[in-house]
DNA sequence: TTTTATTATCGTAAATTTACGATAATAGTT
DNA sequence: AACTATTATCGTAAATTTACGATAATAAAA
């Protein structure tokens, strides 16, 4: 059907789903790499380091910072983005946990 | 179009966005949950564990296999899934590393 | 105020995702 | 050999995603 049954499931897997599924583009990827880069936050030129028109660039930004992740600060003529450090941070910790709760059994399986 | 011009991106970026799009479903996460939880590799009562029907679970199954996430092995009548641990270092990895490299600048924007 | 630049949104098309039931495929069991 | 249990796959429907061009919306500049 296309949407999930996200009722059925735990806060915080629909937490990190909803995270992982924001990075789960490489465009969005390209982009928060862009915004890392450059430390402080840059406005709709992220446009040109990108290979997708501005409609779709526009999309993804939209993506992310429904996510959280990202902030649109409005400069003037300009839009300003930049990583949501509090958001960011709740990121990497709710994925940062799923991952280390393996803890090597060993690689052999059943 | 529904795909993304994959071929413009970095390895990398399609690396990281691949294993953050498996991550991407709360189904999903609540497999890997199962699968760590039990420490071993069990087989397809996560059917049991998911408000899912068996064929959507196999499918996500298939999803999580076909990015390297888990293994599933032929046990007699049933198949065992776990964690691919060496993958999911990967994973952990590259998601650490992309989480880390943004070192707070100060929360403002702009 | 008209123009220009920047960004978001709308409309659209095609591919993908999610979900399910039904059915195959496989391997033990009887 | 026939049956049963387990899992994968097929077929299908609906929603979503991705992408773009065209157009709005906004604000600075002329």
């Amino acid at each position: 059907m296309g949407l999930s049954k996200t009722e059925q499931f735990t806060e915080e897997d629909i937490l990190i789903a909803r995270f992982a599924k924001a990075l789960g583009h490489p465009a969005r990827i390209a982009i928060l790499r862009v915004l890392i880069q450059r430390k402080a936050c840059i406005c709709g030129d992220i446009v040109d380091e990108l290979p997708l028109s501005q409609s779709t660039v526009s999309q993804h930004l939209k993506e992310l910072k429904e996510a959280g992740l990202i902030q649109g600060d409005i400069d003037g003529k300009k839009v300003c983005y930049c990583i949501n450090e509090q958001v960011w941070r709740q990121a990497q910790e709710t994925l940062g946990v799923l991952f280390q709760r393996y803890t090597s059994c060993d690689s052999r399986c059943c």
